[in-house]
Formats: C-alpha cells, structure tokens, sequence
DNA sequence: CGGTATCCTCATAGATACTG
DNA sequence: CAGTATCTATGAGGATACCG
C-alpha cells in the first residue's frame, strides 16, 4: 500500500504454470503487498481473535505509531477486510472488526504464523552455520 | 531481512493467545520479515516448480535488479530455505533449488495466491465503492 | 555467467503537535 | 477517544559499472 492508499503499478511476473494458472500473474504482487508491510497481518491477527476498539488495537501492538494504525485500518477497511463502526459518544467510540473475506485471510495468514513458530529453531540454526563461515 | 542480511531488532508484540500460544509473539514479526520483502515470496514460487539456475530466475523475474536477486538468495540460503549448488565450469553454473523446509513455506505461501486469485474482484470492487466516497 | 561495488532515490514509517 | 497534519529519516531497493 503507497501513502495515499493508492496501489502500485503492479510488476509484471512471469512465474510457473502452476502458480499463475494462466491468468495475470501481477495478482501475486498484489496479495504481498496487501500483506507485506508492516502492520496489516498483525492487525488482521488481533482482529480475528474479535472486534477491537482503536484504542485497545493500539495498546494491543507495541510499537505503532496512531499514525500508522489509522492508515493501516484505512487500507484494510478500504479492501473490504475491516468493518469501522462509530459511535458518536462523546467521547467517540470506534470498533473495528474483520468482514467475512477478512476472515478467510486471517486464516491464511495464521497457518504462515504457525509454520514460524515450527521452524525458527531450524532457521536460527541454518542463520548461525550460514554466518560462522 | 535487512541490507547486511542481519535481521532486525524484533518488534514485542502483544497478540491473542491462539496466535501466540504463550511463545513470545515477536515471533510473528520474524515470518513477515522473512515472507514480507519484496523478491522472497516470488522466488519461492518459482524454485517451488523444481530447481532453476541464475540466469533462469533472472530472466523469469521481470523487474529484479542483479543485485536484489542475489541478495535475496543469500538470504534464503542463509535461512536454510535454498541451496546454492556451484558447478565450477567456464563460465561458471550457479543452480538454486529449495530444501526440504523451504518447500513446507513455499507451499504455505501457494495457499496465499490463491486466496489473491479469489478475492482479486471482491478486493478491487471494495476499493472502488469505498474511494467513491 | 554469475556475481560485487557504489551511488542514489524515494516510499515507508516514526515523532511530534494539534483537534473535533 | 480517535483521530489529522507536518516534518523528518532510514533503509529497501534500483541503476550503473566493473570483475573472476
């Protein structure tokens, strides 16, 4: 996602047929780029555990700046993947929860976590053979 | 991954307990690193179709400079996600191919496209309706 | 062919201050 | 509380040139 929550020129990608299926294979870059930066999975994560204030989103991710959390939410709401609800209370409250489609990705992304947890002891050992030469 | 191939200083992270089952969560930040650049994810998906020298991956590749490529198999070989086999003729024959591991992620990450190739429209239709506002 | 070595750009994201 | 608005900087990644 750029600053303006405009995409990118999407790269043209030649990859195998069993990846691309014949269709455009710029679709790749895509999902990386919905899911590559630096806080939308784990955004996605938290919410799939359940709706979320703004304020329990932030306290939930150290390190994130209101910023970034706003454009983040903004990115994803705009893919269709959060739904922002506002209740104008003074002071306001805002929830944020996952769409459906938000849902199926979520679960995606969780077998990626899964397999992390399984294999960074071996990647830790491949980082220090690799490094001790 | 970083310019050095060192990798950062990992973000704590305060996820639900069914995504970080009581390990230290930073480890999410460590999958998204690894998965989350720009070039890994693709090679991956292309050395998933069986091993390609360098010249192969470069030609399949639109838009990868000679530096990212090798930088980026550096590091997946320092992941212990490639191996780097050299056949030392003149001019030299540099093949890639996945480990064992390597292809438990690439065919997480298959799961990933494919979940792009299903929701290209929904996400593309959302985009437009939400920037119509 | 399969790389390094440099230099440079620009997008991503952090910090800070302010607001309805 | 839930955001904007600015300003700034860092580092990923591109371009180019050269090498064993």
């Amino acid at each position: 996602m750029t600053e303006d929550g405009t995409s990118k020129i999407a790269t043209h990608i030649d990859v195998p047929d069993h990846v691309s299926e014949g269709l455009p294979t710029c679709r790749l870059r895509e999902v990386l780029d919905r899911v590559g930066d630096k806080w939308s999975v784990l955004i996605m994560a938290i919410l799939g555990d359940g709706p979320r204030r703004y304020s329990e989103l932030r306290r939930s991710i150290d390190g994130i700046s209101q910023r970034m959390l706003t454009l983040t939410l903004r990115s994803l709401e705009r893919d269709g993947l959060v739904i922002r609800t506002v209740t104008p209370t003074t002071p306001p409250r805002v929830d944020y929860e996952l769409t459906p489609v938000g849902k199926t990705l979520s679960s995606r992304v969780s077998s990626l976590i899964e397999w992390a947890e399984q294999h960074r002891e071996y990647i830790s050992i491949s980082r220090r053979s690799y490094d001790a030469e």
